[in-house]
DNA sequence: GTGAAAGCGCTAACAC
DNA sequence: GTGTTAGCGCTTTCAC
């Protein structure tokens, strides 16, 4: 009952080196080029190996040099378009490297990403690079890094893990957004974002994201620099789905003292917003102003044009992977975290608030 | 010269045993159960292995079983929202099943999509899904087939390679949407997409993405069925960046003779069209249509919302995903292959071409 | 230069 | 039930 080839083996090592005549030490050497080899040696194996349709096992191959030359990305949501072009950033300077790159989504959850992270040491990947879903839930980073696995993280801060963190400044540039809208008038601006808190918004609150956490920062400082506060009314977390986005829209367009000017925490969010904004058959931005967060293309074509917050996305990938490279190569001279700026692109979607308008200031 | 803990080597099955006092393989046979083991002898095990920490080494495991549960996916562009969904559909479904997801992306480089199948073979991974960057160039998956490792495509054929293909058929709804620009009154009706065919288009003409062929096909039918013949002159494949996107979109809108509708690819020539008829200060849909593919949340947001082509995406990648797993289960009854319809939303972008009205009929 | 042999951490066949 | 013993395919001493 046998076959006569039971299902084509891969060649190994092994099979080159009997073909070819030496021992396996020999053959092994010339196939992965260390060692001494004679050049008579390391022909006829090549050509064996050649002949065989060789391939090395790489699994073999990592489990003695424990190196995969491969680094690990996690991401929480591939699905924006923030990710893909941070994903670019990486791959393209892996690959320039000799690295490849595997990734593995969470959909923002910390569970998830637990088990992301394992999968990822478990495949002995070299580097890891991650935009933690959290900034407070981090032990399992802090064991990837006590395991010594070069660790880089992207986004996002993690508390407690001591690894260097590839990520904008997004305070200044809160700051700077907010004081523009202030010096335009407005002092009803509201934030909605998708992050969620468990609770409303107050002042002093510790949310996941240090993302967020500086956002809000940035816009408290603006506020108290113009002798005001920001309105914590105003700030709306928790914005889970396009639904709930819309209806928080409304809310905040609602009442005697409505929002007049609305900060996106991202494009999903500045989507469902607009989406009600024109329901509601208001106008941008004469009645309601809009900025936010993260340059897609897609901003330029609506009408008007969004106000945007862009962020060097690639680079930050790019510079993520030539940190977490450098380190699994050892070099002590690790390159110095460049500082990311974010920049505020103005385009048409701010304007003068309605209670600023000569007319209004009349009455 | 000794370190005293050389750098805290991570427990094995080996140590596990000693320090529970039994043998390698009944520390095995309790830590990944299988076989018999009793009791007490389990409980000393694990009481054993969480004190160590013990985490079994994935690799070792792979290496000897030949499974890693471990789902490889290839595609050509990951800032393209169209995989990110695509992405979360595997996901969710291999999840579900216990698999784990990794995926490399291409940048629709066929090279690069070689290496790409290289390396998650080599990870060992279980099935393979992959949205080939060339239905033409297919040697390396037909390698794949034939390694008898499961595999399956997605969005596009491949020549030769006999694996299943989940994606939309393409034709039929091209077609239709074809028909219904014709009965606007449209006979100007131009295509643009960024394949690479090296050459203008003919008809007739062979090219790499069997989508697009799919596209054009339906296109010419309509045409033919209303008696006409799709204008070889409108046809743009080689739309690489946004700048040459602009220079066709003004290109086919110059001239005595213009083109009244649009198609658009996809969503990034889309958004360079629509730039480019904004800057010539066109009016949509009064004075050109607009159609493209893929259906966008941004798409609801433009003025007019754009009329697009709707893939059912995430359910393509859930089906990939669930028949991989069922090959690679060995089950011989797959789930049969659903037909995936796309579908034309009209929104605002499509109307009456100029020619068409009534006081231009008149003329 | 070359070869024999040990070992990476695990599973699996085979005895008892 | 349990232990012994081979492997998996590769790298890496260590002799010669």
């Amino acid at each position: 009952m046998e076959r006569l080839q039971p299902v084509r083996r891969d060649a190994t090592v092994a099979d080159v080196a009997k073909r070819a005549g030496v021992s396996k030490a020999q053959a092994a050497r010339a196939l992965g080029n260390y060692g001494a080899v004679s050049d008579d040696v390391r022909e006829r194996v090549l050509a064996a190996a050649q002949e065989l349709d060789y391939r090395p096992n790489e699994l073999a191959r990592t489990m003695n040099t424990g190196k995969s030359h491969t680094l690990g990305v996690v991401v929480g949501d591939i699905e924006n378009p923030h990710f893909g072009l941070l994903m670019r950033g990486i791959s393209d300077t892996a690959k320039r490297a000799g690295f490849d790159v595997i990734l593995v989504n969470t959909g923002e959850d910390v569970t998830i990403e637990r088990d992301a992270v394992q999968v990822l040491l478990d495949k002995r990947v070299d580097g890891l690079i991650v935009a933690p879903a959290s900034s407070l839930e981090t032990e399992h980073l802090r064991r990837v890094y006590e395991s010594g696995r070069p660790l880089v993280l992207v986004d996002r801060q993690a508390q407690g893990v001591p690894a260097e963190v590839m990520a904008v400044d997004m305070t200044s540039v809160a700051f700077a957004s907010t004081r523009h809208l202030l010096e335009q008038g407005h002092t009803r601006i509201a934030f909605v974002s998708t992050i969620d808190s468990g609770e409303p918004y107050r002042p002093g609150i510790r949310l996941h994201s240090s993302q967020i956490m500086e956002r809000l920062t940035g816009m408290e400082q603006a506020f108290g620099q113009a002798g005001l506060s920001l309105p914590p009314d105003l700030v709306r977390l928790n914005a889970g789905n396009a639904d709930s986005i819309r209806r928080i829209t409304r809310d905040l367009l609602a009442g005697s003292n409505p929002a007049t000017a609305i900060v996106a925490s991202d494009g999903l969010i500045a989507l469902s917003v607009v989406e009600e904004i024109q329901a509601l058959d208001l106008d941008i931005p004469g009645e309601v102003s809009i900025l936010m967060y993260d340059d897609f293309p897609w901003t330029r074509l609506t009408t008007p044009p969004l106000s945007v917050i862009a962020q060097p996305v690639y680079d930050i990938g790019a510079a993520a992977a030539k940190t977490v490279i450098a380190r699994i190569s050892g070099r002590v001279q690790v390159p110095a975290t460049p500082a990311f700026e974010a920049t505020l692109i103005l385009r048409g979607s701010i304007g003068v608030p309605p209670s600023a308008l000569p007319e209004a200031a009349a009455s």
